[in-house]
DNA sequence: ACGTTGACTTATT
DNA sequence: AAATAAGCCAACG
């Protein structure tokens, strides 16, 4: 490897990202500027959905799909397929989700406690 | 080293 | 309610 392949141990930042994902309780979810504000402010928001995008095309076992934006609604690059499988993986998980891919974020928005 | 980018958030119009 | 603007910060070219 000359320099890329940067795995789920890759940067700094990015690792404590994945950390926090893999906190997050299965049937819970969690939202980009919580997980951001763990790490330090919410601020840092935008690099968690970043974060996460480098992770999805690593399969890394980090439930992404558990993280959703503030609005409680999951909103993806992707014009779709992608989308509809974290509907899906949530929807496995006992989340309830409505057709436009929103959610009770009130009721399902994990607090870590810690 | 500099500039662009971006799965965000909040406030304002 | 929906659209626009600004903020803030790390990774990448």
């Amino acid at each position: 490897m000359t320099s890329t392949n940067t795995p789920i141990v890759g940067p700094g930042f990015h690792q404590r990202v994945y950390a926090q994902v893999r906190l997050i309780p299965r049937g819970s979810v969690s939202t980009y500027g919580d997980i951001a504000k763990r790490l330090g402010s919410v601020k840092v928001a935008r690099h968690v959905g970043w974060a996460l995008a480098a992770l999805t095309q690593s399969n890394a076992e980090v439930p992404w799909h558990r993280v959703i934006n503030a609005q409680g609604q999951i909103k993806g690059p992707i014009g779709g397929i992608q989308r509809v499988v974290q509907i899906k993986a949530l929807e496995d998980e006992g989340v309830e989700i409505g057709a436009d891919g929103t959610l009770n974020l009130q009721s399902y928005r994990w607090t870590s406690g810690n």
